[in-house]
DNA sequence: TCGCTCATGTAAATAGTTACATGATTCC
DNA sequence: GGAATCATGTAACTATTTACATGAGCGA
């Protein structure tokens, strides 16, 4: 199930919240329900495992809170976790990563200022878009080619993958003047 | 796992494919891992077991090609999975599967108009173009709610997913277009 | 004959899904 | 006291991944 050396994507989600602030498994299901997080399942049947798993690995430590009213399990990174995260963020940008999607890589650049600071966000999208080319030229080959051969339907679908790499290649420029005018000031 | 009703995307794919032509496993495995076709599993311990589970369905029914040199098992549809297609295909769209990064919706598109006709497209784009409006402006909404709070990197992702989901309503009247005037000659 | 590609499959491991279980606490 | 929600978890099931196994035909 696609763990490229061991860590899941929504263990590598789980990871960047905590960055933010340690929190309980609920507080976790309740942000992947309630703010459409790149569509993370919110499944307790999801969550309350991986959460162990992360433990397991050493990249979070969880404690029940002390005192007060309901039981809660408080979970936080710990400094492996940080490097693990940091580690994850700052992989280079795969051709690969960019066809399936890329959740992965948004998750990564979400998270990527916050962890590693504004270096390592436009080492991202320069990555980005060095790959972005590549897969744009050798999608728009495979359009040409097959386009004689498909309904309208099908021709109207591959361009559709061709315009939204497209814009996102728009979408990385923007992202790295935007990054630069902040520079500046 | 995702099966809504008890068949997968993966599946689907399947069917879609052997709609256009019977062919073997090791056909479809290429053609997954040659075409990019949205990024489906060529391995073979997805698509052999995902074969073996249509066939128990009723929606394919194998035989060996007869004669010749080597060992083929070639895999065709049957009307009940035909009429799956059909009615998978022909599905309203929802906001969900828009959120979930509308694999689905393409594929079902792709397909379509070789199987239902253009009036299916059209009303597929129509449903999509529907949906779309309403997850946009949500979408927008939480942007904007979220945005003060976010590093740069944060809220250029956001940004990314609005950007992605206005190119696809383009794209969308851009279709809704091509159809009309297809239709016109 | 040696190696490559064709072609089909199996086995073990894992993550995620749905659904259920269980208590404690707050609100009325 | 009763209902809703907080909060954590487990159990059964399924699809997919990686890796291996096997054998046949083809080209040099």
């Amino acid at each position: 199930m696609s763990q490229r050396g061991g860590t899941t994507l929504l263990e590598h989600a789980l990871l960047g919240l905590l960055y933010e602030k340690p929190s309980s498994g609920y507080d976790l299901r309740k942000i992947f329900a309630t703010t459409s997080m790149g569509s993370f399942s919110d499944s307790p049947g999801a969550i309350y495992p991986a959460l162990r798993r992360l433990e397991r690995k050493g990249f979070v430590q969880s404690r029940a809170q002390a005192g007060s009213g309901r039981r809660r399990q408080v979970v936080s990174l710990t400094d492996q976790g940080t490097a693990e995260l940091r580690n994850w963020i700052a992989q280079p940008v795969t051709q690969q990563e960019i066809m399936s999607e890329l959740r992965e890589f948004m998750l990564r650049f979400a998270l990527s200022e916050s962890v590693g600071g504004p270096a390592v966000s436009v080492e991202l999208l320069s990555g980005l878009k060095q790959e972005l080319k590549a897969v744009l030229s050798s999608l728009r080959d495979q359009q040409k080619a097959l386009k004689p051969y498909l309904p309208l339907s099908g021709s109207l679908a591959l361009e559709s993958g061709v315009r939204g790499h497209e814009g996102l290649l728009e979408w990385c420029e923007h992202a790295l003047a935007a990054y630069e005018s902040a520079a500046d000031r």
